[in-house]
DNA sequence: TACCCTTGTGTACGATGTCCACATTCGGAG
DNA sequence: CTCCGAATGTGGACATCGTACACAAGGGTA
C-alpha cells in the first residue's frame, strides 16, 4: 500500500522544474478527490521531494491549491474551445454564433461530468471565478471560460440573436443557470444520471437560458 | 485568545443532550467559516467535553458534519417559508402562485447572502440535496427546500401559469439556476455586490426562469 | 576561483481525527 | 433497596497534516 506511488529518485539535487512537477501532482490527486485531495506532503511525495520544498515555490497550501485551481479552470477552457471547434458548418452567421454560444454550456457541462475532481477544483472557494482573468486560467486561444463565454454572447448581440439592451449582465444569467446545473449533476440528486440524461438536462438548462435570456 | 470561549462547566457527569449541543456548536462554527469550520474537536470543547465524546452520538466527523448540513438545510426552508408567509395578498389565484414560486428563489439567495457559511455547509458535498428528503432538513412546515420548490412547480401548473408538459423535471432548471446565482453571489465574481445590486440580480435570474421554464 | 543566492533537507511543534482501555452514572431486574 | 449492565464521558496514544527554523548543496557571477 504504501510503496505504490511512483519514485521518480532523482540523482540531481536540484529538480530543475519543481514548481511545474507539483502543480501536475496537484492535479493529479485532484482529478480524483477534489481539491481536498491536494494535500501538500501528498503532492511532493509524488514529485519525489521533501514538504518543506514546496515553500521555495508557494507561500502556503493555498497558494499551492490556487495554482492547481488555475490550471483546472484551464483545463476547463481548452474542453469548452474543443466544444466549439467540432460544431458543425452553420446555415448563417446567426445559427453560427447560437451554437458558439450553445457549446460554451455544452463544454462546460460536459468537463464537469467527465472531470468532477477537477471541476471541484477550479471552481473552489475563494473568488478563482474572481480571478478568473489571470492568463494561467486561459486556455490554447487565450481566453478564459468566463471570457469565452462573454465572446459567444457579444457574437449573440453583433448577429441580431440577442437585443442589445439584454446584453448587460447576461454571462451571469446564463453562468448562474449552467453551473448550477453542473453542481446538481456533480453532487446533487442527478448525480447518478445516464450521461445521456444528463446531456439532455443540460440541452432544457441551455434552452431555458437562450428563451429567458 | 484561548480563554474567550464559554466554559459551559458541567456539574453533573452526563452533559445530557449532547447530540444537540453538538449539532448547535457546529451550527456557531459553521456559520463562520463553513464546513471546514466544523472541527470536531472545536465542536467538543464548545460543548465542554472530551473529544471522544462526540463519537458516542457520531459515527466519525462526517456523521456530525452531515447532521450540521442537516440542520443547515432546515434554516433554508425556514427562509423560504418565512419569504412565502411575507407575500402580500394577490389579485387571483394565478398572481398568487407566481407569487409563492418566485418567494422560493428569492428566499434562498437572501439566505445565501445572510448566512454564507450556513449555505455552504448545507449544500456541501456529498448529497446533500439527496438526502434532502429527510425530515431532518424539513422546515416548519414539514417540507424541505426541495419540496417546498416542487409545490410551488405544481401550484403553477394547477392555476394554469405553466403548462403541463413542461412540468417533469422544472425544478431542475429552477433549481440550477437559482443556486448557479447564489454561488456566484457568495464567492464568485459577484461576492461583493451591494445587497441591492443582489436582489436585482436575483430578480433577474428569477425572470430568466419564468420566462424561459 | 571564490562567494552568495537559490533551492532542497532535517528536525520539530501544535493541531487534527480516531482508536483503545477505563471511569462514571442511570435505570431496571431481583 | 440493591446490584449490575448498558449508555455515556474521560484519558492517553498514534499517524498525519501544515508549517517554522536552521542547515546543506550547488549554480551563476564577479
Amino acid at each position: 500500500m504504501t510503496a505504490e506511488s511512483e519514485k521518480p529518485k532523482r540523482d540531481t539535487y536540484r529538480h530543475g522544474d519543481l514548481r511545474n512537477a507539483l502543480i501536475k501532482a496537484g492535479l493529479e490527486l485532484a482529478r480524483e478527490g477534489g481539491p481536498e485531495a491536494v494535500v501538500l506532503r501528498a503532492v511532493t511525495r509524488q514529485a519525489g521531494v521533501v514538504p518543506n520544498a514546496a515553500y521555495r515555490h508557494f507561500a502556503d497550501r493555498a497558494a499551492l491549491l490556487h495554482a492547481v485551481s488555475q490550471a483546472a479552470i484551464a483545463r476547463v477552457a481548452r474542453t469548452i474551445e474543443a466544444e466549439q471547434a467540432a460544431l458543425p458548418p452553420a446555415a448563417d452567421a446567426a445559427a453560427a454564433a447560437r451554437g458558439r454560444f450553445r457549446a460554451v454550456g455544452t463544454g462546460y457541462l460536459r468537463f464537469a461530468q467527465e472531470e468532477p475532481g477537477l471541476f471541484r477544483t477550479a471552481f473552489h472557494v475563494p473568488g478563482d471565478l474572481a480571478h478568473a482573468e489571470d492568463d494561467t486560467a486561459a486556455g490554447g486561444s487565450g481566453l478564459t471560460p468566463y471570457a469565452l463565454l462573454g465572446a459567444a454572447l457579444d457574437n449573440l448581440v453583433e448577429t441580431g440573436v440577442l437585443p442589445e439592451d439584454r446584453r448587460p449582465g447576461a454571462e451571469f444569467l446564463a453562468w448562474s443557470a449552467v453551473h448550477g446545473l453542473a453542481v446538481l449533476l456533480i453532487d446533487g440528486p442527478l448525480r447518478d444520471l445516464h450521461p445521456t440524461q444528463a446531456h439532455d438536462a443540460g440541452r432544457r438548462v441551455i434552452d431555458m437560458v437562450e428563451r429567458g435570456l
